[in-house]
RNA sequence: GCCGAUGUAGCUCAGUUGGCCAGAGCAGCUGAUUUGUAAUCAGCUGGUCGGGGGUUCGAAUCCCUCCAUCGGCUCCA
């Protein structure tokens, strides 16, 4: 006999070789049936694996994270056995469980497109019925290697050659044998639901220089109702999808004649735009900053000093040349070299110190043409952009600072649901980078340190930094789950060498400042995107750009209208009148569909007795109060919306 | 940039064995109606069928090419 401890503390005695499952069918058949995973001793095991010494087990079902891997990563073997039966030949690269769902890369000689997919579910489904055994067996790298190179399949070769002997397992559903670590379902007869959803290309081992094999998208569940649901859920997502949403609510449009990726604000949106930087502007006053304005330009050599020519000026727009000279000038890709010879247009003190520069600062970069989306990746756009100048002992109170401001703008636009990531050098390539590993190392420790003190829970992500320094960015996801970098602050030691920066400390000696990049939205164009949708069009009232609407019954209460929204207008509300020839169900239609927060109803009633009705966007009739009321009510929900630091 | 898909009126979309002047709804314009809480009625306007080239007696429809968009990959200062 054995000892299980479970993660309630409890201890049970079970036979020796008694596997997960058949603890869990101890303890409830529901349980059993519910199952999906287990740790033993900490490690991911299979279901059937015999447990042979005493072991802290741990149970996990859908709900879990584990369970859901197990789940799609035996559905990607599914997924892979259907194509062997469909594409004999077919060659597979690797077939992982994903945040949603399981993909599986692979090398057909036959082109797979989306048109192939039912038929590819349907024998899917028909291997599902079948439950199949997912049977686990332990190979030499020799005989792996060998099976692989009789079977003809490279990138299994590959991928084996890169293992340790005794580690490695194959694992068989059917007439299908796969390199695999596992762990996997007891058997495919758990896979109740299956939808293949995308094919894409996808370079093998994530290289461009290698082979673009055929990626296939797919998502499983154990009832058929949970795929509807999750279908269904997309679809919504899809209505909160801010390009639909930018078009309908006529905030921002693109125009193949302007070019790609440069987006062209419209009345509306620039309305919303202005008013949060306004916001951010007020802001960065109270924490000590100063706005300035730079060109949109600069001349090649800025960027050669800054060392952004040498890294990227090659794959950037090209240089601008001046008519006779041929000057070279470049389109500006940041603003901090520009920011940086603003610091050294005078001696500086260390009483002079932190100078913080903030510039609504538009920039240009040269994305590629597929890595465009909306307003989320785009090649013209606004940063909400400042560098902190500092002493290095003033460095971490700056920083967070710095945090402080992003997290007083989530919490204000009610962003809850963000990861703070710290993103470090690539420790295996650091010629990426810029700068000394001494300056880099007090740089991390300075983020790290900052982040900690400020009780942020932080995940770390080796090879996500700039390549001048180490950064905190905060993402945020959007409708469809994908994760946007929105504010970012970065610690830069490397600018300030670079370009010779320095102030008279109180020694009367020379010094080198400490710089931090920081934009606390990232830019106005994502920002504005993910912000659409977040809250699907109905903006937060202060930021809204109309905030109500008057609807005259009839043409002959368009006076009265005119006059109350001068009213409302002249008390800072932003209103407007709907003085088209409609009939009234009509004009509430219209108008709750633009997402205007207050639509206020006036006829002879209202007229006569100087009030208004108020019906609120999506949630119907208010009653009637008198145009006073009305304005003191919208000034205290702003008022609410937007608390004072 | 790469793989795959898509591109018909301002918007959403019909229209493929290639064949009458290319259609609908909404939006817009004109007129009627003067309206009480999510679409009043009638008439009218509007399209280089993404651009260019080709095949054909004939192309929105087939082929080539370029452009843009969408889903991924790669990239992301």
């Amino acid at each position: 006999m054995i000892k299980i401890t479970f993660p309630d503390g409890s201890v049970r005695e079970y036979a020796k070789g008694t596997t997960a499952l058949q603890v869990a069918e101890s303890i409830s058949p529901r349980l059993a049936q519910d199952v999906l995973a287990a740790t033993v001793n900490g490690s991911v095991v299979d279901l059937n694996l015999p447990i042979d010494d005493a072991a802290a087990v741990k149970l996990f079902k859908w709900d879990d994270d584990e369970g859901k891997h197990a789940f799609w990563h035996t559905s990607s073997h599914l997924l892979a056995e259907a194509l062997e039966a469909l594409y004999p030949g077919i060659k597979f690269g690797i077939g992982p469980a994903i945040e949603n769902g399981f993909y599986y890369d692979v090398d057909s000689p036959t082109p797979i497109t989306e048109g192939d997919l039912p038929k590819i579910e349907e024998k899917m489904y028909e291997l599902a019925r079948q439950k199949e055994e997912m049977t686990r067996r332990e190979v030499s790298k020799a005989e792996a290697l060998k099976t692989y190179t009789e079977k003809g399949d490279p990138y299994k070769v590959e991928l084996i050659a890169d293992l340790t002997d005794g580690t490695i397992t194959f694992y068989t559903n059917g007439n299908f044998t796969d390199l695999c670590r596992g762990p996997h379902l007891p058997n495919t007869g758990y896979i109740k639901a299956i939808k293949l959803t995308s094919v894409a290309g996808a370079y093998w081992r994530g290289s461009e220089k290698n082979k673009m094999l055929t990626r296939i998208y797919g998502i499983t569940f154990p009832k058929k109702s949970m795929l509807d649901e999750y279908l269904a859920m997309l679809e919504e997502a899809k209505k909160r999808d801010h390009r639909k949403l930018g078009k309908e609510l006529e905030l921002f449009a693109f125009s193949q004649r302007v070019g790609q990726g440069l987006p062209l604000w419209l009345p509306k949106g620039t309305a919303l735009r202005d008013r949060l930087e306004g916001f951010l502007r007020n802001v960065q006053k109270k924490y000590g900053y100063a706005q300035v304005i730079t060109p949109h330009i600069g001349s090649k050599e800025l960027y050669v000093t800054s060392g952004h020519y040498a890294k990227y000026g090659k794959d950037s727009f090209q240089p601008i040349l001046t008519p006779d000279e041929g000057e070279e000038y470049l389109l500006k890709p940041m603003n901090c070299p520009h920011h940086c010879e603003i610091y050294r247009i005078k001696p500086r003190s260390y009483k002079d110190l932190p100078l913080r520069l903030a510039e609504f600062g538009t920039v240009y970069r040269y994305e590629m043409s597929g890595e465009l989306h909306g307003l989320t990746r785009v090649r013209g756009f606004t940063q909400d952009d400042a560098h902190i100048f500092c002493r290095p002992d003033q460095l971490l109170g700056e920083f967070q600072k710095v945090i402080d401001i992003v997290l007083y703008i989530f919490k204000t636009l009610d962003f809850k649901d963000f990861t703070a990531q710290v993103s470090l050098r690539d420790p295996n390539n650091k010629e990426k980078y810029i700068g000394s590993d001494e300056n880099w190392e007090k740089a991390e420790s300075a983020i790290i340190q900052a982040a900690a003190e400020k009780g942020l829970s932080t995940v770390v992500e080796y090879g996500e930094a700039a390549f001048y320094g180490p950064k905190l960015d905060f993402m945020v996801r959007d409708a469809l789950g994908r994760k946007w970098q929105l504010g970012t602050i970065q610690v830069d030691y490397n600018l300030p060498e670079r370009f010779d920066l320095s102030y008279t400390g109180a020694d009367d000696k020379p010094h080198r400042p400490v710089m931090i990049h920081r934009a606390p939205f990232g830019s106005m164009e994502r920002f504005v995107a993910v912000l659409l949708e977040h809250t699907g069009g109905k903006f937060p009232l202060w930021l809204t750009p109309d905030q109500v609407v008057i609807l005259p019954i009839s043409e002959k209460f368009n006076d009265y209208a005119e006059k109350l929204s001068e009213f409302l207008n002249n008390c800072d509300i932003r209103t407007q009148v709907d003085d088209r020839n409609e009939k009234i169900g009509r004009k509430i239609r219209d108008n709750e569909l633009k997402r205007i927060p207050f639509l206020l109803i006036v006829g002879e009633k209202e007229e006569i007795e100087g009030t208004v009705s108020v019906r609120l966007q999506g949630e119907g009739d208010k009653g009637s109060m008198t145009r006073e009321a009305f304005a003191a009510l919208v000034g205290e929900q702003v008022a609410k919306e937007v608390r004072q630091i």
